[in-house]
DNA sequence: GAGCACTGC
């Protein structure tokens, strides 16, 4: 028996930079001071001792596995890496076009384009269509934007919601080619953030053209395509396009590019147009048109070298705009101060007491009294007590019940920041009743994790004598759309992510939205006739909103993104991102860098290792991507594919807003005692495929609160992670998938997959008490989110948990988390550093420290090195096949893990 | 003692 004695990592107490980091950022958000977790670690962590056992029995057994490896094991490092092949295939376009297809053939078939287009034209629905289309304000602009389009390579189309850029502006110029003779040598392709609107879009256009969709127009998103040889337009998300880059760097097929809805700054846009302007010069006769919002069309023309704009008036109905003010004027609804003893100085008191953020504190300065004269004393007095910080419920439910009451017929959007308030209001509706007779009001909730999202009754419109009221998070202000809105109420914030470099920290908190979000939701009001919408908060705070919100790429961790600019060869990542429209923060760069090297993707010059090199070809986060390769070597095949489909896509277990409870149950009924989130993904999935075969799939998913569509996402998913790791040569179709799921079954096997895919995110568990506590190296305590099958459970088996997100909310949660054993860590985590004093060994840069007999720390080591060995060849000769040649040295890797078992 | 913005390859 040996004891292994976990010792804790020692360093110097951080002196606190935030204010000074904070101090450099220009936006209000970020000026918010963030405590900075590198300091106190010691003294949050306390010493301890860890004992684990290695029975002689299990030593022997490991030894002798190991000797019989080296034995049949010849190492063969002489074999060169080989490049990933990259083959996926985009087809139609002119990029395939064989030397057969000939001048003559070309002219034949755009004839025929035309004289296709021009009869479908003349057809008494195509006029009917036609005449519809004159109507949009993009009609009117058609002549100018065809001439700017052949006079100018790059555009820049300035329009609001309703104008009719996006059905329209691609369709111009598709008709304007095929009608010149040109058809056959075009090929147009519209980005679209959102797999919804790219098929939604093209149908509509498909449509006014009287044609079948996959015609002219097509689509193609992940895993979906409607397209055909004869295609020439064809809408595509993003994330396809940068795909299709990887094969095609010069888009040599593409005749237009229009990159639509840039004004949102979603990573996957900013990056492009990085790519975009670079490319230019090389592709005089590329015509790139960029679509935006008008809010910010001056910044893009201006990345573009003041490229022109044109600009499209929109088309909404008026939408009258009531602030927080007003609403209190119209409801008569009374705030009551949250430090109501004190009435009368309740807002200095607060502003002493509670931290509020720089926008509610220029409305903490307002004097009253003055500012609002006209109003009433009820108002004034509201005013005094209304807080930024925390929403007013109450104040929500009295504007729902003064619209009901005294305004017209319609439905009511409610916008809120999440579950627990769309939960809370629901109730409170429910408990007052103030509507009297409920079978006159549908309230329904509408959040992305609720089994609510995909039902009709959201987007039908209710019988007539019934009002709708939906109480929604941001999903409702772009990716759904419900046409009978007439009232919005906006409670003016949502929440958002950001990344704290310093911490290396997630955050997703409720923060004030931009003036550009305002305005959307507003828009939300306007789609059928006339509408108001209530704002929650004094115009005093509107006004001083930024613009935009920060792009995304300044608010997100940027290891995957760093991988995709390794991938297309866009050279040094930091000099690469400098060029961007708003360069991330060099500390985020630093950040995704080190972690590109710390899990092997990337070698000390910042190039991509063979590795590296896979995992280009998976489009997976690089940690999960690893874990899949991994889970493929390991023979574990199938539980890594749909671990890997879960955490790429999202959670396929839904939170239903009365039956949480049951929901709970459920999760955890799959993780049984495994202590472990992604083996209950693991289990639900499999228990979904079994029912499935028998045809109870939908009961199935019902009762155990998942959902179907996202289940289906993950199979799918799985299956073109399998074509991806056929071709670059890790698995072999045609011999079954059977040999690559030996420990398919093996719980401590797949945990340890997990641990080689998710390192360095790893905590610790530290009994206290009766309770566990939970340490990481970056920010201190954490908790595990209350989600997980891991939150209330006081004593864990083993001694660590790596997880996939963590992220700070009310606090820093683990999200999803494994329990796993220090051997899991010891063969699968980080590299084995021998440490200073020379008694044990390090991880995660120092921070876990092992120390063991010799004798133990030797047969790790010598283990590991066979384990990297393995691992290190099949990455260079993918073709290399593990169940024959890495049995012995694989088998003593399981007896180890095993000998630790929490499951036998 | 308690909680889950939204996209995408």
């Amino acid at each position: 028996m040996v004891k292994i004695l976990l010792q804790i990592w020692h360093r110097d107490k951080a002196s606190t930079y935030s204010h000074a980091y904070n101090k450099g950022k220009t936006l209000v958000f970020s000026k918010v001071p963030l405590p900075d977790y590198r300091a106190d670690l010691d003294e949050r962590h306390g010493s301890t001792q860890k004992e684990i056992k290695m029975s002689t029995e299990t030593e022997r057994r490991v030894e002798n596995l190991l000797t019989r490896s080296k034995e049949a094991l010849t190492i063969n490092d002489s074999a060169g890496p080989s490049a990933p092949s990259g083959k996926q295939s985009f087809p139609g376009t002119s990029t395939t076009e064989s030397d057969s297809t000939s001048k003559v053939d070309k002219q034949r078939f755009s004839a025929q384009l035309r004289d296709l287009q021009n009869s479908k034209k003349a057809s008494p629905s195509a006029r009917a269509m036609q005449s519809f289309r004159e109507k949009l304000p993009a009609y009117r602009v058609k002549d100018d934007f065809l001439k700017a389009v052949a006079a100018n390579q790059v555009l820049v189309i300035s329009g609001e919601t309703g104008c009719g850029k996006t059905t329209q502006l691609p369709q111009f110029i598709l008709e304007e080619e095929i009608e010149n003779l040109r058809g056959a040598d075009c090929s147009i392709i519209c980005t679209q953030p959102r797999r919804i609107s790219a098929i939604s879009v093209a149908a509509r256009i498909a449509s006014e053209r009287g044609e079948n969709l996959g015609e002219t127009v097509g689509y193609q998103i992940r895993l979906e395509a409607k397209r055909s040889a004869q295609t020439r337009l064809l809408f595509c998300t993003t994330g396809v396009l940068l795909r299709r880059l990887v094969q095609e760097p010069d888009l040599s097929g593409v005749s237009h590019l229009l990159v639509d809805e840039i004004h949102e700054r979603g990573m996957n846009e900013d990056f492009l147009i990085i790519i975009l302007r670079d490319l230019l010069p090389q592709r005089p006769d590329l015509r790139l048109i960029l679509m935006s919002a008008t809010i910010n069309a001056d910044l893009f023309s201006k990345y573009f070298g003041n490229a022109p704009i044109i600009h499209i008036p929109g088309f909404t109905f008026p939408v009258a705009e009531l602030f927080l003010e007003d609403v209190l004027e119209k409801t008569r609804y009374k705030i009551n101060s949250e430090f109501d003893d004190y009435r009368g100085s309740s807002r200095r008191r607060r502003q002493q007491s509670t931290k509020s953020d720089p926008l509610t504190e220029i409305f903490e300065d307002v004097d009253i009294d003055s500012q609002y004269k006209s109003y009433s004393t009820s108002t004034r007095q509201s005013l005094e007590a209304w807080s930024g910080t925390q929403l007013d419920l109450g104040l929500v439910e009295s504007t729902i019940e003064h619209i009901c009451r005294h305004e017209g017929d319609g439905a009511i959007l409610v916008f809120l920041t999440g579950w627990d308030e769309i939960s809370k209001l629901l109730d409170k509706i429910k408990e007052n009743n103030f509507l009297g007779n409920s079978s006159k009001f549908l309230v329904l909730p509408l959040h992305g994790s609720m089994p609510t999202v995909n039902q009709r009754e959201i987007f039908d419109r209710p019988p007539s004598n019934m009002r709708k009221i939906v109480l929604a998070t941001n999903i409702a202000e772009s990716s759904i759309t419900i046409d009978d809105v007439v009232y919005v109420i906006d409670c003016g914030k949502a929440k958002e992510t950001s990344y704290d470099a310093l911490n290396k920290l997630a955050c997703l908190l409720p923060s004030w939205i931009s003036k550009a979000s305002a305005h959307q939701r507003r828009g939300r009001a306007g789609r059928v006739q006339p509408g108001v919408c209530y704002r929650l908060y004094p115009k005093v705070i509107h006004d001083a909103m930024p613009q935009y919100q920060l792009p995304e790429i300044l608010r997100t961790p940027l290891q995957e993104l760093c991988l995709n600019i390794k991938s297309l060869q866009l050279g040094a990542v930091a000099s690469f991102l400098a060029k961007a429209l708003q360069p991330p923060d060099p500390l985020a760069v630093k950040n995704a860098i080190e972690l590109l090297k710390t899990i092997g993707v990337l070698d000390d010059m910042e190039e991509l290792t063979p590795l590296g090199r896979h995992l280009c070809t998976l489009p997976l986060d690089p940690n999960i991507g690893k874990m899949l390769l991994m889970g493929c070597i390991f023979q574990c095949l199938g539980p890594a594919l749909t671990i890997a489909a879960a955490l790429a896509h999202r959670d396929p277990f839904v939170l239903p807003i009365n039956r949480k409870e049951e929901a709970d149950a459920a999760k955890r009924s799959f993780a049984d005692d495994s202590y472990s989130d992604h083996i209950a993904l693991l289990k639900a999935f499999e228990a979904w495929k079994d029912a499935k075969r028998s045809g109870r799939d939908r009961a199935f998913c019902w009762q155990n609160f998942l959902s179907p569509i996202t289940l289906q996402m993950m199979d799918d998913m799985r299956n073109q992670f399998i074509d991806l790791l056929s071709d670059i040569g890790f698995v072999n179709k045609a011999r079954g998938l059977k040999d690559y799921n030996h420990y398919g079954n093996d719980l401590e096997m797949v945990c340890a997959v997990l641990c080689a895919g998710l390192y360095p995110n790893v905590i610790q568990c530290k009994r206290r008490g009766k309770r566990t506590a939970f340490y990481s190296k970056e920010v201190g305590k954490v908790d595990i989110h209350p989600s997980s099958v891991n939150a209330g459970v006081h004593e864990f088996p083993l001694p660590y948990m790596v997880y996939s997100e963590k992220v700070k909310t009310a606090s820093i949660y683990i999200r999803d988390s494994t329990n796993i054993s220090d051997y899991a860590l010891l063969l699968f985590g980080g590299a084995l550093i021998p440490s200073k004093t020379g008694d044990g060994i390090e991880m995660l840069g120092g921070y876990l420290h092992f120390s063991a007999p010799k004798s133990v720390i030797q047969l790790i080591q010598r283990l590991r090195g066979e384990l990297d060995k393995l691992l290190q060849r099949k990455i260079v000769e993918p073709g290399l096949d593990i169940p024959a040649e890495g049995k012995d040295v694989v088998a003593a890797a399981v007896e180890l893990l095993h000998s630790q078992n929490i499951y036998h």
